[in-house]
DNA sequence: CCCGTGATAGTGGTCGAGTC
DNA sequence: GACTCGACCACTATCACGGG
């Protein structure tokens, strides 16, 4: 077994594993089997790292002793045969009995594993275990403990279908009106919405994607065009010029700016905030594009508030996504800004 | 060609002010 | 008092460039 993990790199590795999002699920699901206070709940990451562990204090104390804490490394490639690396290396939900482990301390204990799967790639994710004294494991805890983590697979289908279901109600309006072959796809390239085009689950995104014309493999020359979440995938057809993406930017109403992208199929609105909006107003006025000392320069009255500058630009990218460009800070080429009014926030804090 | 260094950029977390 | 949002900080990643 390796060595576990500082605090920091334990929380980044939780956040990597995607396996937040289901973590109250697995908790829940498993409560009947560790609520006897003998035996343990251990989430681990698809290397094998224990990510999570719950289980009473007596339960967690014993399996201190084993380096069964959060952060420790439980692949086979560690510790030899157990639940967690034999689940992983096996891909099905796996029973290892006292003496089956390869290490002798573990001998006392027995521990049940079930993988659990990226659904939309199929990719593992992690383990969810079930591990305690040896006597007190029921032969069927392996099947319970499979079942759960299906239940988390669903859960993280259903994460993933809702966020396709918002990209589909802003994306239907534009497909209808567009009236050729198009699809709206997530930033993964799954798709969410798509007309007159053989239907399929997911297309392979350029790795950089950007506004305008591409080839895509599945489809040919495409058009591009950026929505909140995704994008709008539009078949080009023979050699018809790709249409711009225009941008209008409303700063008419300091209280209530406003932010429409409007391309060849229709439009779509955000509502920035005050700073937001000027950000905007700012990178409108500088089409050449700006550094993040220049920008701090323009907001902030000094140059040296750059972090800021990149931390809101960061955060604008989750809205705008591929209409903003870095190194320096633009809107993408070919896209056409358009500003009415005056942004209404400045000067420092 | 490789390595070290500095500049620049991205992102998560925290704090505080404002609002209901 | 709870919640939201803006501002900021800390840390990490990436890239360019110069020196050995």
């Amino acid at each position: 077994m390796d060595e576990g993990l500082d605090a920091g790199e334990l929380e980044a590795r939780r956040q990597e594993s995607g396996l937040a999002d289901v973590l109250e699920d697995l908790t829940r699901g498993l409560d009947s089997v560790i609520a006897d206070g003998d035996n343990i709940l251990v989430v681990a990451d698809a290397e094998g790292r224990v990510l999570w562990r719950s289980g009473s204090s007596r339960v967690l104390h014993r399996a201190d002793r084993l380096g069964f804490v959060e952060g420790a490394g439980w692949g086979e490639n560690s510790v030899g045969t157990n639940a967690i690396g034999t689940a992983l290396m096996s891909g099905r939900a796996v029973q290892v009995f006292s003496a089956e482990h390869f290490v002798r301390s573990h001998h006392s204990w027995t521990c049940a594993g079930a993988p659990i799967r990226d659904p939309r790639s199929g990719t593992l994710l992690g383990v969810v275990d079930v591990s305690g004294p040896a006597a007190t494991i029921h032969p069927t805890t392996v099947a319970l403990v499979d079942v759960v983590a299906k239940l988390a697979e669903s859960q993280l289908r259903d994460h993933h279908r809702r966020s396709l279901d918002q990209l589909r109600s802003v994306a239907a309006p534009m497909l209808a009106r567009l009236g050729g072959p198009a699809l709206a796809v997530d930033n993964d390239g799954w798709v969410a919405a798509l007309d007159a085009v053989t239907p399929r689950s997911r297309l392979t995104l350029p790795r950089q994607t950007a506004p305008g014309r591409t080839w895509l493999h599945s489809l040919g020359e495409c058009d591009l065009e950026p929505l909140p979440g995704g994008w709008l995938v539009r078949v080009a057809e023979g050699a018809t010029a790709s249409s711009a993406t225009v941008i209008d930017l409303d700063l008419r109403d300091s209280r209530n700016p406003s932010f429409t992208v409007s391309g060849a199929t229709g439009q779509w609105t955000l509502q920035p905030s005050p700073r937001h909006a000027e950000i905007l107003a700012l990178l409108a006025h500088h089409p050449e594009g700006c550094s993040a000392a220049q920008m701090s320069a323009h907001l902030f009255g000094v140059t040296d508030r750059t972090i800021t500058v990149r931390a809101e630009m960061s955060r604008l990218r989750k809205h705008l996504g591929g209409l903003l460009a870095a190194n320096p800070y633009r809107f993408t080429d070919g896209v056409t800004v358009r500003v009415e009014g005056r942004p209404s926030v400045g000067g420092t804090r």
